[in-house]
DNA sequence: TTATTTGATTTGTGATCACACTTGCTTTGA
DNA sequence: TCAAAGCAAGTGTGATCACAAATCAAATAA
């Protein structure tokens, strides 16, 4: 045991954190997760096996475990053809993921407004002042940087909501929802940005006054809006469908 | 394409339905399931991919692979070393999945009590039956079949919610806090057994009645039950080890 | 021209191997 | 006698191969 007795006598030891070793494969599973919640694939779209190691620059192996950990978790889906795709959008589903984040997201965000320390809500105070800066610049929408903000905010929260049995399922429905939000925010117009950042600075003001009522009401109405939008865009195509 | 022109032509072949392989992973992966949520393996117990696959009598390849599935939803968990092992039972933890699963079975059997149909309630009306059955030969006490029956009378329950999101949310909640209940209903005494089914017998009746909220509260107080007699053993410990 | 068949390519699955790291035990030196 | 070094067995990870099933394309027959 070298290693535990220079952590004991060797004083310049004591101030290095462990450097966790990370795997191929989690590194796979990472990336697939950001692409997943990020929107970068398609809905319906079918991956391969060897075309996602090709473009990972890595063997088969550790991409075919984070293909089959993200089956289990309902981020992809696995036909039975025994290929994988990016699940397809329905009505159905959507409602179905809508109430599953009103329900979990609003209980953690409950939870999270009476535990937060003046530190964490700075620091999503300061996250306010980011989405102000996007939007003066907005000639340019990048799409990516306000889907990864808006991560970081809402996590910075539920982070907060001291369960560690919570958290999991909320990135598992995000990684779900990730393909039809991509598509609302495409779709989004600059409409839809002021009212983001108007609900997210509702949800900064109840968390300060640890009023977890108000700030589960806004944090529903911020969920809900790309699901509204997005479920009246395709009523909208299908009728027209229906017409033509 | 002989499949698809067979499907068509052949009249026998409309009434059959098609037969989905299983592959050996799936398997694999459903039989520690059935272990995890059985509470077959002691908490704390290491778990070797090697060996399991030696019990299992295949190769290591399904086994990794079904092992990395379940450490995504949590059912088992990774440690630095790279060895895995099921979670450890604490009294955080069990306080937190039991309020997770009050928030997501107490909404999924709200939903469920107002879609179920009367075969449906049937069903788990002639499970409440077996129950009894069982309680009059208790002689024998057949925890395996026990968990079995109780498994099935709940996810009767959930699988009429219609939420294709929150059910596998239950499961992997059931899944961690398989070791949980193991211990629980092993340290339970007779009077527990009562118990049991006369909240089941409260949920059957609340349901076909469809109040929604009566049915949530029963549910809420049967898989209360189980955590809190196995919190007041484990704080009994605590309290006895320090005196000790 | 259209539908069917046949062959080649692609793809997922399971097994096996090589390598690095960990772990437990034995041996060595003070 | 005891701690440290060294060795050996065991373990997870990634790569590669073999095989079966699926998919796609060209060729053939009606």
């Amino acid at each position: 045991m070298q290693k535990a007795s220079a952590e004991k006598s060797d004083p310049i030891a004591a101030q290095l954190a462990p450097v966790g070793r990370e795997t191929v494969q989690d590194r796979v599973y990472l990336e697939l997760r950001r692409a997943l919640i990020g929107g970068l694939f398609e809905p319906s779209q079918v991956l391969t096996i060897r075309g996602l190691a090709d473009a990972l620059m890595t063997s088969t192996m550790p991409v075919r475990e984070a293909l089959g950990r993200l089956i289990t978790e309902k981020a992809l889906e696995a036909l039975p053809n025994r290929s994988v795709r990016v699940p397809p959008i329905t009505l159905e589903r959507m409602d179905d993921l809508l109430r599953a984040r009103i329900l979990i997201e609003g209980e953690a965000i409950a939870l999270a407004a009476a535990r937060m320390t003046p530190r964490q809500i700075a620091t999503i105070e300061s996250m306010l002042g980011e989405w102000d800066e996007m939007r003066a610049l907005k000639h340019k929408k990048d799409v990516d940087r306000e889907v990864t903000l808006n991560q970081a905010f809402h996590f910075e929260i539920y982070r907060a909501c001291g369960s560690a049995v919570l958290i999991p399922m909320i990135e598992s429905l995000w990684l779900q929802s990730g393909p039809c939000i991509r598509v609302a925010i495409y779709a989004f117009s600059d409409a839809g940005e002021v009212d983001t950042a108007h609900y997210h600075r509702t949800i900064v003001k109840a968390i300060a006054a640890q009023d977890a009522k108000e700030a589960r009401d806004a944090l529903v109405a911020d969920i809900s809006r790309p699901f509204t939008f997005l479920r009246n865009k395709l009523e909208a195509e299908a009728k027209k469908d229906i017409s033509a």
